[in-house]
This record gives C-alpha cells, structure tokens and sequence, in this order.
DNA sequence: ACATTGAATTGACTTATATCAAGGCTATTT
DNA sequence: AAATAGCCTTGATATAAGTCAATTCAATGT
C-alpha cells in the first residue's frame, strides 16, 4: 500500500535506521488507515485519546472551546506529524481537547500499547520516538519563548519563518487563534507590516 | 556520596526500574558535581550547553535578554529537575539563554555524549528519560494552552494549582516574567483577586 | 549599625489587543 | 444561477496590560 510507503520512509529518514521485511509487517499489521472527511473529528472533549494517528494527507486543528464559547487553536497538523492529545494518550484519562479535521484526512492509526510493542520491538521505530521527543522539546521550548516575549507582530514574523507552509493551508482565522489573537488583529498586523 | 543517594533514587522511581551496583558506579563516574553560588551563571547566552545538570539542591532561571534589553524567563527550575537549553544541548548550537542560580545551585552534571552512553547501557535511565519525555509533553501542553487562552489572572491561577512551590521559592518580578506579565500587572491580579 | 540595593506596591497615563458591528468578497451548495 | 455561509477587512469603542515614576519596606553588604 503506498500510504505505507511515505510511512516507511518517514521513519527510516529521522530515526537514520533502516526497517527490516519483518518491521514492516509488523507496522502494516497494527497501524490502521482511516480516513475523515473535512470538518470530522478524530477525538472530541471529553473521550480518551485512545489512537495517535500519522498524518498521511491532510491537515487538522486540536483546540479547546472556553467558557465564552471561544475556541483556541493548540496545535496545527500537517502531513508527516502525528495526531493525538498526547495527555490524553499517555495518561488515559478524558480530553480537554478536540481534534478536527480541517481538509480531507488520511491517517494511519495504532493505539498506545501498540506504540509500547514497537518502541520494544522495532529498533527503527524506537530511535524515531527519540528524535521527535528532542525535536518537540526544541519547537516547544522556542514556541513558548514566543508567546512569552515576543509581541503579536513578531510572533506572526516568527510563523512565516517557522512554518510558511502553514499560511497556504490554513485560513487566517485559523493560524490567528493559533497565535492566540483575535482574527481582527491579525488582519491589521497584515496590514500595517507593509509599512515597515 | 549522599548527593548520589537522592539522584539514584529519583531514576528509580521515576522509571520503575532498579539500578545495579554496576549502573551506579557507572553514573558516579561520569556525573560531576558542581555547585555554584547564588547569581552565578550555569549558561551563558552564545555559549554552547555542554552540560546537563540534575539539580540537587537550589534553584535556576532560564531566561533571555530582548533588545530593549528586558528579561524573560522561560524556566524556572528546582530540586530533581533537569537543567539545560535543550535545543543547544542537543544540537551543539549557541545558546540564545542564559542559565542563572536563583539560590546556591548543586547540580550533577554530564555531557551529551555522556548520556547517549548512559541511554545504551543502563536500562533504568533510558526508561527514566523517556518518562521525562512524556511528562515535558503534557506540561509543554498545559502551558502553550495557558499562554494562547488565558487571561494573565487566569494563567497566574494556574501557576498556583500547578507550582505552589515557587511561590515560596521565587520572588514575584521572576513569577511575573515566568507568566508573561510585568511586575506591576502580577502586583495588582493579587490586589484584585481577594475581591473574587 | 549604616548605607545600599532590590522588591513590592500604587497612581497616572499610554499602548496593544479585544470586542462589536457592518460590508464586501469568495467559495460552496443546491 | 441563486443562495448561503464563511472569511476578511475596516471603523469605532472598550478593556487589559504595559510603562513610567514615586514611595515604602525588607534584605544585603561593608
């Protein structure tokens, strides 16, 4: 199956290690294709995270909806970065959040004692675990300076450096509720930029 | 060494796991201790982390200088934490933090290289570290979620349920800036917050 | 013990960002 | 093709938080 193939590849790739036949067969066994149509979800508030997902093709917001009824974009997900409420995986204990899909989304899914037999089992898969838990910490640690230091202008900047695919995929009142700004706001700072 | 004694014991509990008699001379052999007095400086921004340290006793802040040359703290650190610029302790690039004691400091410290070994060779640290990893994960959550929807009272509130510690541990100017918040700002949430 | 430095508070004022409301444009659905 | 819904922009206004300055108090160094 060639959803497998990108799959494969991806591992091999950031782990720096190849797969074995037996791998391989061990992976396609227990990772599940599913599909979403745009505006389904893959986890709601409340449920337990029980799959990670690994985005083929697609794209996904995970976000809270606040007392106001005003929903806060967490994360945005592309192709090759894996889908979950990580919390929620890890601890088994209900979601704040919602996981939305916000085009047509292909994902191959497992679930966390899954996860635990490939990280014992598949040498590949295990060094890819560890190069995305420092890769995570590096985005997390430079994402959090952003929100604490920086303005609403910079952190915008900083976006377009860090991730300009985000632009083409996502609306606009997507990616500023991503920065934790209204979508008004956003739409002056595009403005006023061309000023300076 | 009694400052071994609590650092074995924090790898055996945090991985489930035992360390031989082995694994700890192991350990001993390649952590260092290193104290450092209150105001000395661990990290110094355009310095590579070379190091890691487990605290033992005292307390850090990670934080930068912008160019209008105010501060932001991005971490603040005490007993059985890891402390380190993780994107430049992991990829040997220069440091936009610095890294200063809050209190006199005890660390043990190690390389990267060093911990590579320790990961390979001693079963209860590589189960450690990656129950690290899923911890920074869920609190990397937390707090990115606090950052984009809540208010700065709201945030400050949360600091309390989650780190009651640093509110005996640190001065209020580095809780402001740990939270995002000049000094001032944080002064008066406390003022307006008996009347809730 | 005295002098100095740093921390916290408070008031007055400024600035950044949110909110509310309206209008136009575009894409999607029927 | 018409209707609808979603998205973006703009203006007017409100609110939250920052800045600057002054004062008090506590902690620290000599």
């Amino acid at each position: 199956m060639s959803n497998f193939e990108a799959f494969f590849d991806y591992i091999q790739e950031i782990s720096g290690k190849l797969l074995s036949a037996n791998d391989k067969h061990l992976l396609m066994a227990h990772f599940k294709p599913k599909k979403l149509r745009k505006r389904q979800y893959f986890l709601q508030e409340g449920d337990v995270c029980k799959y990670i997902g690994f985005i083929v093709k697609g794209s996904a917001r995970t976000f809270t909806v606040d007392e106001k009824g005003h929903e806060h974009i967490l994360k945005l997900s592309l192709e090759n970065w894996w889908l979950a409420d990580f919390e929620s995986f890890y601890l088994l204990t209900p979601s704040r959040f919602n996981i939305e899909a916000l085009e047509d989304l292909e994902v191959l899914q497992s679930t966390n004692a899954q996860i635990e037999e490939f990280l014992k089992h598949v040498p590949a898969f295990s060094a890819m675990a560890n190069a995305i838990s420092q890769n995570y910490t590096i985005a997390n640690q430079k994402r959090m300076q952003a929100a604490i230091s920086y303005t609403a202008e910079e952190r915008y900047e900083d976006l377009i450096r860090n991730y300009p695919q985000f632009l083409q995929r996502f609306p606009q009142n997507m990616i500023a509720s991503y920065l934790g700004l209204s979508p008004e706001t956003l739409s002056r700072i595009k403005k006023n930029s061309f000023k300076h």
